[in-house]
DNA sequence: CGCAACATTGAGACCAGTCAAGCAAAGTGG
DNA sequence: CCACTTTGCTTGACTGGTCTCAATGTTGCG
């Protein structure tokens, strides 16, 4: 813990749209003096699988993964978190995730057993609570239709849409030109097909014109539609 | 609404695990008249896709799948509810997903508003309903894992182990002689392959003794751990 | 009985996985 | 500063599991 840091919501760049930005002041600076922040590297830990599923977090910045690690060590991406998502398995037994960091990422760690405890005196934390694990249920299965009823194409298209839409601060319109922040083994994890086949779907949606490559991961969209026709 | 009926918690299967059991006996009695009972016939469609979401429910008896269906018509199963599951997508914005009966079922059903609202002024009643949230969210993403990793095999192993779990009364242990509330169809859409593949790879694991069929819904477990060790 | 829905089986095509080689960029150490 | 290693990405050839298309078998119901 040698990044921990005391938490300063008055310079937090999403105290408006975390979960705790429904409390008062008063119970956020409770919940301040209770938990900490801290910065991670990329590819850093931040929480481990099998842990006590003792934290819970906020990432305020960056971007993180939540993954599966079977015993031959086989990965698998279940879901992407964005800044104001919620770190770990709240109210779940254990923990049975790998969270890391996928760039530079910062978030606030709060002890589980005290944040639940707030959330059974706090309606409006308890209900937004609800709110954003429903979300995540819903990104949820909406990444099995994906898997699903897609083939390479389709994935691939489909996840340089949502990283479009992400890199984008304001909600209504999104990036032409954006960073992947993902290698390709990694997209290759998230998108359930090797890093072979993401590496030769992406040379074959530049040749067809639909993007442009810059460096590795830089992405520039060229034909938005055919791409939201591929990813359906 | 032809079959609505009023609710009786004393003769409820499942009134000791389904959600409002953390409730009071007053409390339970106040959601009981703002509530009622159906029942459906297998097939028949409980909530409906884009219908306004104005409704939850407790599934007491039977059993019921969660999918999508798009433009084309193609349907996915994104999740099946066994009883005391709930049945919707409580705190989602708009009801995105089909509920259906896949056996003859019933369900206490509830105004949303009025259900929400109880959950605001009973703590125990929101927890219960974010464990059961988290609980539907690791199940999904355990269907993600299993539809990643696994190729088509594994894939109905590991769906017929599921039932096995299910059809059992008793938590402890697993029915050995069961039947597969689903067509072939169905555990095509839950497995992502086609129906096809589904009965050969069934005809596979009955040539190799690892499962026998009754019927075409009955099934047989002869040979559980290389099924378990199929499923990973 | 005869229709309709569901299930099984076969043949061929194709997408993606596997194995393997080569390339580029970034870091490491002499 | 340059060889060397490491890591990540690309590309090719081959293989194989699953899909598609099609025919046949089976079950259940009016």
């Amino acid at each position: 813990m040698s990044n921990a840091d005391r938490i300063v919501c008055d310079s937090c760049p999403v105290a408006d749209r975390a979960v705790c930005s429904v409390l008062s002041n008063d119970d956020r600076g409770e919940l301040a003096r209770i938990g900490h922040h801290r910065r991670y590297a990329r590819g850093e830990t931040i929480v481990a699988a099998g842990d006590a599923n003792t934290v819970c977090a906020t990432l305020t910045r960056g971007a993180a993964k939540m993954s599966t690690i079977d015993r031959d060590g086989t990965e698998r991406i279940v879901a992407l978190v964005h800044p104001a998502g919620m770190l770990g398995q709240l109210f779940a037994p254990d923990a049975t995730l790998h969270v890391t960091a996928l760039t530079d990422s910062e978030a606030c760690l709060f002890p589980r057993a005290q944040f639940e405890a707030l959330s059974d005196v706090r309606p409006a934390l308890a209900r937004r609570l609800l709110t954003e694990v429903s979300r995540e249920l819903d990104d949820s299965r909406n990444l099995i239709d994906m898997i699903s009823k897609r083939q390479a194409r389709g994935r691939v298209a489909a996840l340089i849409l949502a990283f479009s839409r992400a890199a984008s601060p304001a909600p209504c319109h999104d990036e032409a030109a954006f960073d992947l922040p993902l290698t390709r083994g990694e997209m290759a994890q998230l998108l359930g097909i090797t890093i072979e086949t993401v590496s030769r779907t992406l040379t074959a949606l530049q040749r067809d014109g639909l993007i442009r490559r810059t460096g590795s991961h830089g992405i520039v969209i060229l034909d938005r539609s055919a791409l939201t026709a591929l990813a359906g």
